[in-house]
DNA sequence: GGTTCCAGACCGACTGGTCGGTATTAAAGG
DNA sequence: CCTTTAATACCGACCAGTCGGTCTGGAACC
C-alpha cells in the first residue's frame, strides 16, 4: 500500500465536524472544509465520493464516540455500586463532571444540528441518530426498570420515559449553553435531572434486593 | 396608498418559516420560498431587503408569538391559583396541554433551527432569541422563588436554573421528537418535568403565606 | 508497474440579489 | 364626477459569484 491516508481523511472530517456545528451542514460548503483542513479539492473527492457521505461519515464517527460514551459511563458506575438506582445516579454525576470540563465557547450536539436539518440528510444517515439515541433509553431504561422494582417511586414514572429525559436535559441544555454561550448550563441542568430521580426514589425507604447486594 | 401587501408578506414568512424548521436557512433557497409561497423574485426582495432582514422579521414575529404565550399561560395560571408554586404547576400544565394539541410531525422551535447554524445570522437577530429565552427564565424564576419561600424544597434548588429546566425540556424534547417522529415526547417530558416540581415542593407541607391567601 | 494519495483547473447548475417595467390603488385637483 | 399624480405591489429576465462534483495528471509507495 501506498502512503497513510487517514490522517487526511479524520483531518477532513475534523474540519467539516466542527464548521457543521456552528453554521449548518448546508452553509459549510466543500470549498470552506479543504480550506480549514489543508487540503484541495481533489483529496476531498478522494476520500469522500461526495458530500453527503462526508455528513454520513461524521455522524457514524460521533455516534460511535457517543456509545463509547455510554458504555464507558455505565461500565464505570457498575463497578462502583450494585444498586442500579445507584449506578444511574452515578452514571449522571459522571456525566455532569464531564460536562463541567466542557471548555469549548459552543457545546453542541451533532444529532440535534442534523435533526434540524433533516431534509437535507437521507435515511441512513438520519437512521444513526435514532439508534444513538435508542441506546440511551434501552440501557438507561432497563437500569431504571430495575430501580422502580427495588425502590417504589413515590409517583408513577415510565422508566424508559425517564430515560429519554436525560437525553432531553442534555439536548435541551446545549441548546440554552449555545444561545448564552454559557457552558456551565450543561453541568447545572444535569444536576437537577440528578436531583429529580433522588427525590423519585426516596433514597432510604429502598426494598431489600431479592438477592445480598449491598447497595 | 396602494393594495395590500401584507398578506404575501406573511405569505412568504409562513412558507419560510417552515422550510427552515425542516432544512435548515442556508438550505431554504429564495426560490424555494418564493416557489412555496407563489410568488415570484421581484416580490421576495419589495418586501425584504435580504435573505438576512427575512431571518431576521421571521425569528421576530416567533419571538412575540413566543412572548404573547408565556404571557397568556402566566395569566391563566394566576386566575386560576393565588399560590405562585400551584401557578407554575399549572402553567406547566397548560404547555403540556397545549403540545398534546400538536398535530404537526415536525415539532420544532426555530430558536433551536438558528442556534446551531449561528454563524449565519448576525447579532441582532440573535439577541432576540437570548432576549426570549430569558424572559422565560425571568417570569418563572421569580414564580420559583416565591415558591421557594413558602414551600421549603426537599433539596436546595436555585429558582432560575429551574426555571431554565422548562426551556431545556421543551428544547431536549423537540430534538428527540423529531428524531423519533413521535410529538407525544413533548407531552411526556412536560409531565415529567411537573412531576418534579411537585417532588421538589412536598405539597403538603405549605408554609402559611404572610398573608391570607388561600392558594 | 500498479495502486493509492494528492493536486488544481474546470464545468454546469444554482445562488442571492438587481433592475426596468407594469398593475393597482387612494388622494388631490379640477 | 373624472383626471392626474404618486406611492406601493408585483413581475421576471438577468447578473456575477459560488456551489458540488469531474477530470487529467503527477507523486509516493508497494
Amino acid at each position: 500500500m501506498p502512503r497513510d491516508g487517514r490522517g487526511t481523511r479524520t483531518a477532513i472530517m475534523d474540519a467539516a465536524e466542527t464548521l457543521i456545528l456552528d453554521q449548518g451542514f448546508a452553509a459549510t460548503s466543500v470549498e470552506r472544509i479543504i480550506a480549514a483542513a489543508g487540503v484541495t479539492k481533489g483529496t476531498f473527492f478522494h476520500h469522500f465520493p461526495s458530500k453527503a457521505d462526508l455528513a454520513r461519515a461524521i455522524v457514524e464517527r460521533y455516534a460511535e464516540a457517543d456509545r463509547a460514551h455510554l458504555e464507558d459511563g455505565l461500565a464505570r458506575a457498575e463497578g462502583l455500586s450494585r444498586d442500579p438506582l445507584q449506578q444511574v445516579l452515578i452514571f449522571v454525576g459522571l456525566m455532569r463532571e464531564q460536562a463541567l470540563g466542557l471548555d469549548a465557547e459552543h457545546p453542541g450536539c451533532l444529532f440535534a444540528s442534523y435533526c434540524y436539518q433533516a431534509q437535507l440528510f437521507d435515511e441512513g444517515t438520519l437512521r444513526v441518530i435514532t439508534d444513538a439515541l435508542d441506546a440511551w433509553r434501552r440501557r438507561l431504561g432497563a437500569k431504571l426498570a430495575e430501580a422502580v422494582q427495588r425502590h417504589p417511586p413515590r409517583l408513577p414514572a415510565d422508566p424508559d420515559d425517564l430515560a429519554d429525559m436525560l437525553t432531553v436535559v442534555f439536548e435541551g441544555a446545549f441548546v440554552l449553553a449555545r444561545t448564552r454561550k454559557e457552558a456551565a448550563v450543561v453541568a447545572t441542568q444535569l444536576g437537577l435531572y440528578r436531583d429529580y430521580l433522588d427525590l423519585l426514589f426516596g433514597a432510604r425507604e429502598a426494598v431489600p434486593p431479592t438477592e445480598g447486594a449491598r447497595f
